[in-house]
RNA sequence: CGCGGGGUGGAGCAGUCUGGUAGCUCAUCGGGCUCAUAACCCGAAGGUCGUCGGUUCAAAUCCGGCCCCCGCAA
């Protein structure tokens, strides 16, 4: 089948790879512009672009879809489909009723909950204990579209964004595959979503980061998985912020105050949380350094037990 | 030239402003205590202080170039 692909991130490299290891025509890639990224604002390609070029793939990076320029190059390569993963860019309708098949999308969410930027993140935050991939038809809304096929998982309660990232890139990849092949043999029915029943999955930002003590361990160790890598839970100790990387849930329970330090010698960093349950930090990165084991900052900041940690201002 | 933090024995830090014996906590090794121990006590080994150059009687410390790491911002 003849497709053009649009997508960004490392989330959408496995869906890209898996249509052209499935033997499809992929006539071209649309991807983000290069933006001046990192320290010293230099300019970096996106992560489907690398991929892209190294298989010898013609690779547009439009920075509007609606003046035209896109519109044009499209129908000259005039495909059956258009498939879509993390492209970051909302698409004209002109071009969603281009395509003769339409145009698909990968969602890493169980639509029609968690729609928007982060449903991945999201879903972790709050604890979920199931995701999952949907493949669906793209609609003016933001992930309003019919659904074409879902997958789920569950999520495991160690597991962070960035691994369950890595699994839903793998699993919408395989979805998407068998999805486009289903739509080639005209044996899908796409289902409306329960507009009922629908959340929202905005993205992330750094006031998302201070951790509150007065929630509960679950909470706490749920916000640490999910603003993983990026903002991350932060706490401040010793007088630092710190990335909080990685936790665990002691199982035990206390009658201390939220946010007292229980234990933080060599053996462990260990604090109350809201509900009398105790978090253990496990991994830590502090302010302008690498991330280190909890208790290799400890020996150069000790913290005494008792101490109260409080939400950062 | 976007803003800022940092590179000191294996790990995490202090020392740099106010140049002049390399410090702390932990790990490691040896010994001791103990029924025993990841606990405790005693002792030891281990560092061209990122790199190149400059100033100086003397540089981790002052000056300049370069390399690398990290946060913010985007």
């Amino acid at each position: 089948m003849r497709i053009v692909f649009m997508g960004t991130p490392d989330f959408a490299v496995p869906s890209l790879k898996a249509l052209v290891e499935a033997g499809h025509q992929v006539q071209g890639v649309f991807t983000q512009p290069d933006k001046p990224k990192n320290r010293g604002m230099r300019l970096q390609p996106p992560p489907v672009k690398e991929y892209a070029l190294s298989v010898g793939l013609p690779v547009y990076q439009p920075a509007k879809m609606r003046n035209g320029e896109a519109l044009g190059i499209l129908r000259e390569l005039n495909p059956d489909l258009i498939a879509v993963a993390a492209y970051g860019k909302i698409l004209p309708v002109d071009i969603l009723e281009l395509p003769r098949l339409g145009c698909v999308n990968v969602h890493s969410s169980l639509l029609p909950k968690y729609r928007g930027a982060a449903p991945i993140n999201w879903a972790i935050l709050n604890g979920e204990d199931e995701t999952g991939i949907t493949i669906m038809y793209m609609a003016e809304g933001m992930d309003t579209g019919d659904i074409l096929a879902q997958a789920k998982t569950p999520i495991g309660i160690e597991e962070d964004a960035p691994q369950l990232f890595s699994r839903l890139a793998e699993m919408g990849a395989e979805l998407l595959v068998e999805t486009v092949a289903a739509l080639e043999a005209g044996a899908v029915k796409p289902v409306p979503q329960d507009e009922s029943r629908t959340t929202r999955a905005p993205m992330l930002s750094r006031e998302l980061s201070p951790m509150d003590w007065t929630r509960t361990a679950r909470q706490l160790h749920d916000q640490v998985r999910g603003l993983c890598p990026w903002p991350a839970a932060t706490a401040v100790l010793d007088g630092i912020r710190c990335k909080i990387l990685r936790t665990a849930i002691s199982g035990e329970t206390t009658a201390k105050a939220a946010g007292t330090v229980l234990q933080a010698d060599k053996k462990g960093l260990r604090a109350a949380c809201g509900d009398g349950g105790v978090l253990e930090i496990l991994e830590l990165q502090p302010d302008g350094k690498k991330a280190m084991a909890a208790p290799a900052f400890l020996l150069g900041h000790p913290i005494p037990v008792g101490t109260i940690l409080t939400k950062q201002e």
